[in-house]
DNA sequence: GCCTTATGTTCAC
DNA sequence: TGAACCTAAGGCT
């Protein structure tokens, strides 16, 4: 369920719970056995997301890279755990408490270069103070794809997801199928600026709460509503629905395989 | 209980 | 462009 809020989040949570001394490792499920007994009884040295991703770095040839994909969970209980339950990929267990990892797409070891490789296909990641937006840019203004489409690509912008890409261009008031070499430069500034804030708040908050003030609903009489992902967003999964600003249905349609949604009002560019 | 859907990515054709 | 992969929750009967 992870944009990459969450992998932050996870990351800062995993930081304070288990670096700094030794954990035990290992796979109940056994699918990812060798990698787990390669780091068992090692001190983690240090958790850290890079958009989407998620590494353990137990020492520059020990990093366990973590993708929850479309599934994928971390449960976190205290100390003393009961027997695992279900599919569990990976356990971890530190001294006051454990984590269980369900359904990753991808739980490997990876040494110091294919980390770094990892990390090469990457644009750059909102929420890293160390990230280049101008590096995002250079791709995105020689592109003839979509904005909507370029958004979800990982090499432009690492991070963003399907909810934060309908939700930063509806406030940005962009049409979705601009493409994205006619996005002028300042734009993208403002663009990335939104990323920025909202993805922050989403680490703060483990949230994705979108609406700015002056339209929610105690101050635009409509009815307060709450989506399932927790949080108000603007138009992810309301098709159909009045937009929270101009009252227009929200439209929907499909994009590479990913379902869009958009203001055809507020965002007509 | 069964069917659909989901905040994702990769690989094959 | 479509299938595959990993799992759980919600809506339906």
């Amino acid at each position: 369920m992870p944009e990459g809020h969450v992998l932050h989040r996870l990351a800062r949570l995993h930081q304070q719970r288990y670096a700094g001394s030794a954990v035990r490792v290992h796979s109940p499920q056994g699918r990812f056995a060798s990698g787990a007994s390669s780091v068992d009884g090692l001190v983690l040295d240090r958790a850290e997301a890079y958009g989407k991703h998620l590494l353990h770095v137990y020492a520059p040839d020990r990093v366990v890279h973590v993708h929850l994909g479309l599934y994928g969970k971390f449960t976190e209980l205290p100390v003393p755990l009961e027997e695992p339950r279900g599919k569990v990929r990976m356990r971890v267990v530190g001294s006051t408490h454990g984590t269980d990892l369900r359904g990753p797409a991808t739980c490997e070891l990876l040494t110091e270069d294919e980390v770094a490789a990892l990390l090469s296909r990457l644009g750059p990641d909102p929420l890293r103070e160390d990230a280049d937006p101008e590096r995002g840019w250079e791709r995105l203004a020689r592109s003839r794809s979509t904005i909507a489409a370029l958004l979800m690509d990982q090499k432009i912008v690492s991070g963003v997801g399907n909810i934060y890409r309908a939700e930063v261009l509806f406030r940005q008031g962009i049409p979705p199928e601009l493409p994205g070499r006619e996005l002028d430069h300042d734009r993208w500034k403002l663009l990335w600026r939104d990323l920025v804030e909202l993805m922050a708040d989403g680490v703060r908050s483990g949230r994705m709460d979108t609406v700015r003030p002056e339209d929610m609903p105690e101050v635009t009489g409509r009815e307060p509503r709450q989506d399932r992902h927790g949080g108000e967003v603007y138009v992810y999964r309301r098709a159909g629905q009045p937009c929270l600003h101009c009252s227009t249905p929200v439209a929907t349609s499909e994009l590479v395989g990913r379902k869009l949604y958009w203001c055809p009002t507020c965002q007509r560019g």
